[in-house]
DNA sequence: GGGCGATGACAAG
DNA sequence: TTGTCCTCGCCCA
């Protein structure tokens, strides 16, 4: 389920507490028994993301690639950073709450789970969204469900469960990879990135609704992402790339930078920034009502009022407003 | 306590 | 386009 933001947002926890850590590899599961007895013992090198991906390096040469797919999650436990998320007037972009801060997190009608800092070692389950759970009571804690992997560090372990991808990879592997997915905005440098979007769009009949689904033409979008940007950016969803002008698409490449960095500097995926002060942190309270277009079908625009539309397209949910995205 | 949908991605046909 | 991977939270009884 997660998007981009997402993924960011957890490879930075990994740097933060398991990079230059040696790490206990298993797989409680069992399922991993082999891909983690040849990451076991190693140190963490290296932790980062392209697009919904995320590459772990360990020592130098063996890396563990992740995609959580539609209901991966990690769940750490231990000395772990929970991100603060403010939503204060002069606070939009949130800051990091460093382990073991008094961390007052914010104003009251925040989200308390992700205000919440880690004072005691306490569980963190980070996916489409983050909530801080119990405190464990022993170090390590007992896994919970179905862990594929899970990775243990002196005072920190994560676990991980329902990925559709998870693999050990040789460096050249690792490239192959990345060389195949397309920009992402925290990856690559912003005008290199943002050609290579418009080039591979540009040209294409394919409709913009599922170039911008599509992680070899850009990385990191997903449903959500998709919906609201095609909304913000007025465009109609079945435009062909081939008749969506350039500015556009420039356009479109330059939001997207915009709210990947909103995004994992809150983690919430909140679209709806133009909006004044109050209403903004009315919208990022309420998860249901912090959308442009995505999962309101039926309901007014809001805009225009005209009840936004869905349809299905290439198998996912796809909504606009059928007024102002003509 | 069962059913269903989900913020992916892929292969098969 | 459809099926499959695989898990969880939510909705409804």
């Amino acid at each position: 389920m997660p998007e981009g933001h997402s993924v960011h947002r957890i490879a930075r926890q990994f740097a933060l507490h398991f990079v230059d850590k040696p790490i206990a590899a298993s797989s409680p599961q069992g399922r991993f028994a082999a891909g983690a007895a040849e990451i076991d013992g190693l140190t963490m090198t290296d932790a980062r993301a392209v697009g919904k991906q995320m590459f772990l390096e360990f020592d130098h040469r063996i890396w563990l690639r992740v995609h959580l797919g539609m209901y991966g999650a990690w769940d750490f436990a231990g000395d772990i950073t929970a991100d603060a998320t403010t939503a204060s007037a002069n606070g939009r972009m949130g800051h990091t709450n460093q382990r073991g801060t008094t961390g007052q997190g914010g104003s009251a009608n925040d989200n308390e789970e992700s205000l919440a800092s880690i004072g005691a070692p306490r569980r963190l389950r980070m996916a489409e969204q983050e909530r801080l759970g119990e405190a464990i009571d022993s170090f390590p804690p007992e896994p919970i469900g179905a862990v594929r992997v899970r990775l243990l560090a002196p005072d920190a372990v994560a676990d991980l469960r329902g990925p559709t991808a998870c693999q050990v990879l040789h460096p050249e592997e690792v490239q192959a990879v990345i060389a195949k997915l397309g920009p992402d905005p925290l990856v690559d440098d912003t005008d290199e990135g943002r050609e290579r979007f418009v080039n591979a769009a540009i040209r294409k009949p394919t409709p913009i609704g599922l170039l911008l689904m599509d992680q070899n033409v850009v990385s990191g979008i997903g449903n959500v992402y998709r919906a609201e940007l095609l909304f913000r950016a007025r465009l109609d969803p079945h435009t062909p790339g081939k008749l969506v002008p350039r500015e556009t698409l420039e356009h479109l490449w330059d939001d997207w930078t915009y709210l990947l960095g909103v995004g994992v500097a809150t983690g919430q995926m909140m679209t709806m920034d133009d909006l004044a002060d109050d209403d903004y942190r009315n919208a990022l309270a309420n998860r249901d009502d912090r959308h442009w277009v995505y999962h309101r079908t039926g309901e007014p625009c809001r805009l225009c009022g005209t009840p936004i539309v869905m349809e299905m397209a290439a198998g996912r949910k796809l909504y606009y407003c059928p007024a102002d995205q003509s």
